[in-house]
RNA sequence: GGCGAUGUAGCUCAGUUGGUUAGAGCAGCGGAAUCAUAAUCCGCGUGUCCGGGGUUCAAAUCCCUGCAUCGCCA
């Protein structure tokens, strides 16, 4: 039994997540955890929140509470919505947690005594009135280079040049508005990242079978202008993990508090702790998925993510891992993948662009989503979503395809056996060769499934489905049923017990409807179809059954064009 | 501005290390069937593979260049 260690990047604490949120990482992670699972395989799920950093604070005083209660409301919120869209994580964690707390300090200590750290002086803008040293970000004023009046502190957007906050004229603080700005003198850890630039490089250069995308990224950071930078990993911020080299205390860093990208991976590890010591287990438990000393040499790891996320995990994170010196199991493959777009632009939190996750769970059961999402996963290039494309995949593939093929067996066998696995006759030529099909096609999805290679997947399970019409067509029950009741009787046995291995095999994508349609079947075996004859027999004769309700309905031309209304974003 | 992608049938996308008449699903057209959610099944594609050069016996696939779209960075 192979093990699988799978984590989906982390969304941050702030706001409610979109839709290409969710196929950028977690739903394609939920898919392959699924997946791993149901072939009987041990798996550990985890993902988080993000919650440290500037943007969680000023949410929190936006919304006029204490960014600790704001995190955790944040946080209800998002575990809530995962939860309908059957994330099946093992656990869902918070980088706020004294778990990453204790991690993140413990390898910083470590980095330190390897020499990877770098303490550095350093002028930043502190604003008097806000109380707090600005991010470039959060500093404007006038371009001193074309006059431009909104000119932020890292560029100008008008005359696109790069600057230096301290160049702006009558630079002010965006979170404020204030102009009582100063320039202060502050100390800073510095993770000397270019010391491991040629273990890196070596590293990424062997990964051979990862997505183009994820080496092209991190190759370009490894290698593009000078390299592989050092990057802070402190700021003057109260709301984060505390600054210490492992328990002790930092001399000269008391009040500071490390930068988000440095303690958001480890809660990676931190929360595989948090996810044992909330089910009572020992620390024998989580470390045997990440100590390779402990038992992980064993555990085959995967992260998931949207491209953004990249540089993070194949250069920072690793850096953190090996440079700590100490046995950590590091990620095996790397699942990049692109961005989704929202009708021809891009989805938009400020301008109510697009459909957030909370939105779609309102209007449409999370199977449909999934559906759609997954077989249109941004994989190997950036995807779009369009409402026509997505009523026509969901109604085509889902309703007529899928759901129909169960709605045209189970009432067919009602109307001329009743709600039992009627009994009589055996299979024939035409039922070998449909389990030739299924056994050659159902390989072909476990193969693409093992690849993470989604779109394919998807388009395989289809072509599974529609091998049970195919078949029906041919064999057509409702004429053999008038010549000869007991082949007809044969035929929709076969046809019943489709129905269980569809389920079964979609289970991964559209685990609710999979659900439904085992108790329609009345039946618990889940078992996974290695050998599909012995699958087909799996509803025996005298079984009962009951005729499920509509599976998938159909949206509606109606339904569509009102949609595409409402989340066309109308703010500017 | 720098960098990175992407550009294949009306639409959404496949096309592995360059190699037989460039593929799938949807839409469209024609037919079969009538068990079913007006569902299903079968048949039908002469597409400047963005443009222009080049390498090669052979390029959608490699190189150069131009254009377009998108994204990232400081």
């Amino acid at each position: 039994m192979a093990r699988h260690l799978i984590t989906s990047a982390i969304p941050y604490i702030n706001g409610i997540k979109h839709l290409g949120n969710l196929v950028g990482s977690q739903l394609p992670a939920d898919l392959y955890a699924r997946f791993q699972r149901a072939r009987g395989n041990e798996v550990l799920f985890l993902c988080a929140t993000d919650e440290h950093g500037t943007p969680a604070e000023l949410a929190a005083a936006k919304a006029g509470k204490p960014v600790d209660e704001y995190c955790a409301e944040m946080w209800a919120v998002q575990d809530e919505i995962a939860k309908g869209f059957r994330m099946s994580f093992d656990h869902f964690g918070r980088s706020s947690s004294q778990q990453n707390r204790d991690f993140t300090q413990h390898f910083a200590g470590r980095l330190a005594d390897e020499g990877l750290i770098e303490e550095v002086t350093e002028q930043q803008i502190y604003s008097n009135t806000d109380g707090r040293f600005l991010p470039d970000r959060y500093i404007e004023g006038t371009c001193p280079n074309c006059g431009f009046e909104s000119a932020r502190g890292d560029q100008c957007d008008n005359c696109t040049k790069q600057l230096d906050p301290v160049d702006l004229i009558n630079p002010y603080s965006t979170i404020s508005g204030s102009t009582d700005l100063e320039m202060r003198e502050t100390k800073h850890l510095y993770l000397r990242q270019s010391q491991m630039k040629d273990q890196l490089s070596e590293w990424i250069e062997s990964k051979n079978d990862w997505p183009v995308l994820t080496t092209s990224i991190a190759k370009k950071w490894l290698h593009d202008g000078d390299g592989l930078q050092d990057r802070g990993i402190t700021r003057d911020l109260s709301w984060g993990v505390p600054v210490k080299r492992g328990t002790e205390d930092w001399p000269g860093m008391a009040g500071k508090v490390f930068y988000v990208w440095f303690d958001a991976p480890i809660e990676y590890i931190a929360c595989a702790k948090e996810w044992a010591d909330a089910n009572g287990k020992s620390d024998a438990d989580w470390q045997r998925w990440w100590r390779t000393d402990m038992g992980a040499e064993d555990v085959r790891y995967t992260q998931f993510m949207g491209k953004d996320n990249i540089p993070f995990h194949t250069l920072s994170f690793p850096v953190t891992i090996l440079g700590s010196g100490e046995p950590w199991k590091l990620v095996d493959y790397i699942k990049g993948l692109n961005y989704l777009n929202y009708d021809g632009g891009q989805f938009s939190t400020s301008r109510g662009r697009g459909v957030f996750m909370d939105q779609a769970l309102a209007i449409l059961p999370s199977d449909y989503w999934r559906w759609w999402l997954l077989s249109h996963v941004p994989e190997s290039s950036d995807s779009e979503f369009t409402w026509e494309n997505f009523q026509a995949s969901v109604n085509k593939d889902l309703a007529d395809v899928l759901g129909n093929f169960v709605s045209r067996v189970t009432k067919f066998c009602r109307s001329k056996f009743g709600e039992v696995v009627p009994e009589g006759g055996k299979w024939g030529e035409q039922e070998e060769a449909l389990i030739a099909e299924l056994t050659t096609r159902v390989r072909a999805y476990e193969g693409h499934m093992d690849a993470m290679e989604v779109r394919k997947s998807a388009s395989e399970l289809r072509a599974i489905w529609v091998a049970g019409n195919e078949y029906l067509q041919t064999a057509a029950p409702w004429v053999t049923f008038k010549e000869d009741p007991e082949k007809a009787a044969a035929q929709i046995r076969l046809a019943l017990n489709l129905i269980r291995l569809y389920a079964v095999l979609s289970a991964p994508f559209i685990p609710d409807a999979a659900e439904d349609l085992m108790k329609a079947m009345h039946t618990e075996d889940a078992e996974w179809p290695d050998d599909i004859s012995a699958a087909l027999g799996s509803l025996a004769v005298g079984d009962a059954f009951t005729v499920p309700d509509v599976t998938f309905r159909k949206i509606t031309d109606d339904e569509r064009e009102e949609w595409q209304a409402r989340f066309a974003g109308t703010r500017d």
